[in-house]
DNA sequence: GTTACGAATGTAATCGATTACATTAAAGTT
DNA sequence: AACTTTAATGTAATCGATTACATTCGTAAC
């Protein structure tokens, strides 16, 4: 069967390409491309000669080749606002377990290092480097990621968690508004009347959609909404230090707290138990997100949990068919439920 | 100058092409490309005239024709034990800003998920995705990795945090025996003569680097081992609960214990304090890796702190080095130093 | 004034796959 | 039997850049 050279020991041969395959199953190229993308337009006879021949020669297509032809990168970017962060850990182990089995690499950037070159930042979109863009940085909008040079490159984006308020692409995100409100009842249902909220960075989606739910939610349960109790943060531990002490200084104080994420409440407890006052004795604290860690934190956080896992699957999935149909036009807006995973940094108000 | 087709408003240009930037200067393609790749070998009139045109045109380089032509991949990949482990998610930042330097692209691939469709992901790392692999899981012997299948393509790796003991790639790490042997002195000389061990799972590279700087810090100490105080783990939080279990099931009990990692050291000691054992009042505890929330935990936990932005730093540097000189032979095993950190989980044994 | 050399640029082959179009053979139709 | 249709396969163009080799031109050397 083999023609000209061996196949066995010889000095450093090269990888093995299509025609090599096509000669030993003594087929075209053609032949055992289509083999291998459309195995039921080839005779069955040939298939298994094609098959072998490239189980024989371990084949393997290479990337580059295809993608150039096929006018397509192979690959999504996930933008992640902090990589460092480990909120987004999850939702991108979601992402890349779902997108692998498509076939699509999972290329990551870190926003917070990239914007500063910017420039080199949305280059780097449009250079069929990836096929399309999963953005869990509401700060980035979609006009900014794809026009930014008149370029004419419009890559498929979805977001997930955060999304941009000013256009309105396909996005995946939890019930912030209604999580929120169902804090807030928790607390009121507890007893609590005077309710405090240490909210993340002014301007960031996510802020703005657990304050508007939290405000709500002192509507309906008739509770005062006092200007020195919502304390201005930005989702990190420090920031619940910050407030920890704002808190500390207040002559009148909230008999329980709402932080708009768990980092921020496990920095507020941490710097409340130094300084003597205790969780949820002297003061309740409720958490949004429901990392891992809050559920073997000192108290356990009271938290409202988000799927995390789920919203990075539900983004990849709508992006791909995002990325199969262009033309599919009003993409849904996910919107995944959150739940109130009640531990022990809550309690009732004594009376 | 130009000619034929309008640059303006065209209906639905195609992306500019090497091409079109030589028909607008006015000049080769091979000239576009030279100056884009290797701007002193034109001339300077000549280069003002292309980077004048491919401003103008708005052109990119199409990755996929530069990688197939080059016979490269410009992307790295990294192997992740488990995406949704906070832990390497610094150390990702940290590839990930060194990598985007050199134009490189970053890869994940959780492995834990990956290793499954075991065959999918050997085939995965030689399609010419990647030029390179960083692996933070030791349990892929560098071996395994590049000969699979008798293919010929060798990527270069490093592994990073983790390393294979059964070959010896270049890698960074810190220094784990060390680490553990600082965190023995350390609660040796707190007074503490009974001391415990929560390991990581069995055969792990860092469960043996850091049980045998414990040993070692025993002998130095004239402490005993006692094997009832050596708890087996797996460097999760769970691993810490069951930890805390047996030791409240012990007839006699360590003073302190020495937990692996910072995650089991957290879920340790919430289980400790909900069975009303304090720490470090009843029992000193020091963890290893420094976590953020490890500083706001109650107590904050005294542990050893590795440098994982800086790992991962080095990691992605001893990478692109080897792949720039693939015959540069023996390649560092980089040993980064890791830091004692003492906060309030540890305390004097009172006498 | 001719030759030699080097700098600057152009022409065309090349990377390795995919796929439009062409060709062939077999089966079905009248 | 001649003709149409369909299935299976082959030939060669194509994707867009890089680069070996060829060409041109100006300048220095003799």
């Amino acid at each position: 069967m083999k023609t000209g050279k061996s196949n066995s020991n010889a000095v450093a041969k090269s990888a093995p390409k299509i025609k090599d395959v096509a000669r030993v199953a003594g087929v075209s190229v053609a032949t055992v491309s289509r083999t291998l993308s459309k195995p039921n337009t080839v005779a069955e006879g040939t298939r298994n000669a094609v098959l072998a021949a490239a189980k024989e020669t371990g084949y393997r297509v290479n990337l580059a080749a295809r993608n150039l032809r096929r006018q397509r990168a192979g690959a999504v970017v996930v933008l992640v606002p902090n990589l460092g962060n480990p909120f987004f850990s999850h939702i991108l182990a979601g992402i890349e377990s779902t997108l692998a089995n498509d076939d699509l690499s999972v290329l990551v950037v870190d926003t917070q290092q990239s914007k500063l070159k910017s420039e080199f930042f949305y280059e780097y979109l449009h250079i069929g480097r990836a096929d399309g863009i999963i953005s869990l940085d509401g700060s980035l909008s979609s006009e900014k990621l794809n026009t930014n040079d008149g370029s004419n490159s419009r890559l498929p984006i979805v977001f997930a968690c955060e999304w941009s308020q000013f256009d309105d692409c396909p996005s995946v995100r939890v019930n912030n508004r209604r999580g929120a409100g169902q804090a807030i009842q928790h607390l009121a249902e507890l007893g609590h009347k005077h309710i405090g909220f240490l909210n993340g960075p002014e301007g960031n989606v996510l802020s703005v959609a657990r304050k508007e739910g939290a405000l709500r939610g002192f509507q309906t349960y008739g509770l005062n909404v006092v200007p020195e109790w919502f304390f201005e943060g930005d989702f990190s531990m420090d920031a619940g230090v910050h407030a920890a002490n704002n808190w500390l200084g207040l002559s009148e104080r909230p008999t329980a707290i709402f932080c708009a994420n768990d980092e921020s409440a496990l920095g507020l407890i941490s710097t409340l138990h130094q300084n003597g006052v205790e969780v949820p004795r002297d003061v309740s604290v409720i958490g949004f997100d429901d990392l891992e860690v809050s559920e073997h934190f000192i108290p356990p956080l009271t938290t409202i949990s988000q799927p995390r896992m789920e919203l990075g699957i539900a983004a990849a999935k709508l992006l791909t068919q995002q990325m199969e149909d262009p033309f599919a036009g009003d993409l849904p807006k996910e919107v995944l439920p959150v739940e109130l995973v009640i531990r022990k940094s809550t309690a009732k108000l004594p009376s």
